[in-house]
DNA sequence: TTGAAAATGAAAATCATTTTCATTTTCTGC
DNA sequence: GCAGAAAATGAAAATGATTTTCATTTTCAA
């Protein structure tokens, strides 16, 4: 349920993610927080970030290097097409993929179920 | 190109992939080497998936828990639905997100493009 | 044969994440 | 308010995958 409360770490931490706007690593949100004049540690805002992820306040994956990288579950969901010369990225909206995750995760009976999506390649100017 | 030789590490690597069959991780290939009598340091192993990676002849993905695991580049294209309790992995055929991928790129003028796309949750077992 | 280039691997370094543990804060019943 | 229990905190140590260093060995072309 979500019926447990939560604690002053958890909320600043959901504030920081707030402020983000997106996906953020738990050593990046530890730097901004630290910027902001919040005390606050490391091992806290791991703990924080767990605790969140297990009543579904936040949504974590992974990037390609492997570190974790959390945001607001219900921040708007989108994708990136990225240039592999230049990194330029473009945001992308994908009502497409998302019918498709739905659909074949319903398919295979998956409940809970989340995606990632990239694009990459190489921009009109590269 | 692929016009780069292949060395003894990386045949010996491709071997054990071929023998799993499927995705494993750089330790994991690394104990089955060292069981089945090859002579071969895990450094090495890092190494020849680098290289085999970055040649496009092995496919390179992530855990939930982050490690990075491997497995031989099929002829067929496809993606994942992975849960995230077991593990247990269902391949997914994505003609769907084969053509959103190709109709998004052109719309932003990129080329030589490629794509990610991974579904997870947590399967009917569990 | 010989010297340069490539490959190798043990050990050290990195780096995100988790664990430990002693201290501090918050809460509860009196 | 007050004592003691429970929860929260964070510094420091531990963990574990991956990368880097660097000295040694192997390969290969001239
Ligand atoms: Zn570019
Ligand atoms: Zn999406
Ligand atoms: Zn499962
Ligand atoms: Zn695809």
């Amino acid at each position: 349920m979500a019926t447990n409360t939560m604690n002053k770490s958890e909320i600043k931490v959901i504030g920081v993610l707030e402020r983000v706007g997106g996906f953020a690593s738990a050593q990046e949100l530890y730097q901004l927080l630290q910027r902001g004049g919040e005390s606050i540690g490391l091992t806290t805002v791991y703990r924080a970030l767990q605790s969140l992820v297990s009543d579904k306040i936040v949504d974590q994956l992974r990037r390609e290097d492997g570190e974790a990288i959390y945001r607001l579950c219900g921040d708007n969901h989108h994708h990136h097409l990225v240039c592999k010369q230049c990194g330029s990225t473009v945001e992308i909206e994908g009502s497409a993929i998302e019918r498709w995750t739905k659909s074949i995760a319903e398919e295979h009976g998956f409940r809970e179920v989340g995606h990632t999506a990239e694009i990459f390649g190489i921009c009109p100017k590269c």
